[in-house]
DNA sequence: CGCATATCAGGCCAACTGAAATTC
DNA sequence: CGAATTTCAGTTCGCCTGATATGC
């Protein structure tokens, strides 16, 4: 006879320090994904129109760079963006292999826009912390990042 | 003409806990799933032995609320699990829709094994933190998943 | 009857690989 | 020549949906 109580996650698993990453960022992922979603936007619509307003223009390979998206993946990322008017993709007459993105009037509008809403939707994430505690878990965070970077 | 210093990501990306979690957890994921390949395992196997010792055996729905597997996926893995002789899969006789899935001699043996594994790849991943800062990682990390629980 | 269980088929998404064409 | 850039085709993986057959 089977006994369907202790329907529980085990002690092991909750004490992982892996795993609670894994499940808080799936959370931390749902949310901004979805609260993006809402506004017509992405993830990765957000990191780009970031590093344009922050380091100007740049070609594919440089925002690939800053921004962390697969090569292969900012094609699409930028035929979205461009779709929305939010950024320019020029030929770079300075070397014809290079695209040159420049963000718009339209996407800085969008960025504001976005920054309200993330900053509304990591009020929401971090809401159980006190500010004190936030800047510790970013810190943290941070250098657990720093110390594993270059994977 | 562009100018292609300046690589760093954003600030605004580097700020924003959403991303730094996504990153960290990235780093986590890859590092404890390429551990645990090296002894023929994934993470889901952990998952399942673990809830198998702590709470005995079970039908394969109730493995699945105990590890958050989909009962879609819990298939394929229970049939890895049952390939390496590592859990038993027999029919209940008291309930015939399900089956009672039990740990082996050898699944046991092999999640001692997984765990000492995990330590040493948490000693990994953790190692710039302090114990009493992976105490408050911890905490930290908890806190939210409680509160964000049922997503 | 409504509900749970095990299974399968498949969608979606993000990370990633590999290769081709072009230009430096 | 080797290296960089853009693009496309395609893989893998994890999360998730839906349907089906079976038994409670």
């Amino acid at each position: 006879m089977l006994d369907d109580a202790g329907q529980e996650t085990p002690e092991r698993l909750r004490r992982r320090a892996s795993r609670l990453l894994s499940h808080v960022t799936m959370q931390s992922d749902r949310l901004v994904t979805d609260g993006l979603a809402k506004v017509d936007a992405r993830r990765w619509h957000y990191a780009v129109l970031a590093s344009l307003e922050e380091f100007g223009p740049g070609s594919q390979a440089t925002l690939s760079r800053r921004t962390g998206i697969y090569r292969s993946d900012m094609v699409g990322v930028l035929n979205e963006l461009a779709e929305r008017h939010l950024v320019e993709r020029a030929p770079d007459p300075g070397d014809r292999r290079r695209n040159v993105i420049t963000i718009t009037a339209q996407g800085r509008r969008q960025l504001g826009r976005l920054d309200k809403v993330l900053d509304d939707l990591h009020e929401e994430l971090l809401a159980p912390l006190l500010p004190a505690e936030r800047e510790q878990l970013m810190d943290l965070l941070t250098r657990l990042a720093d110390h594993h970077r270059g994977n």
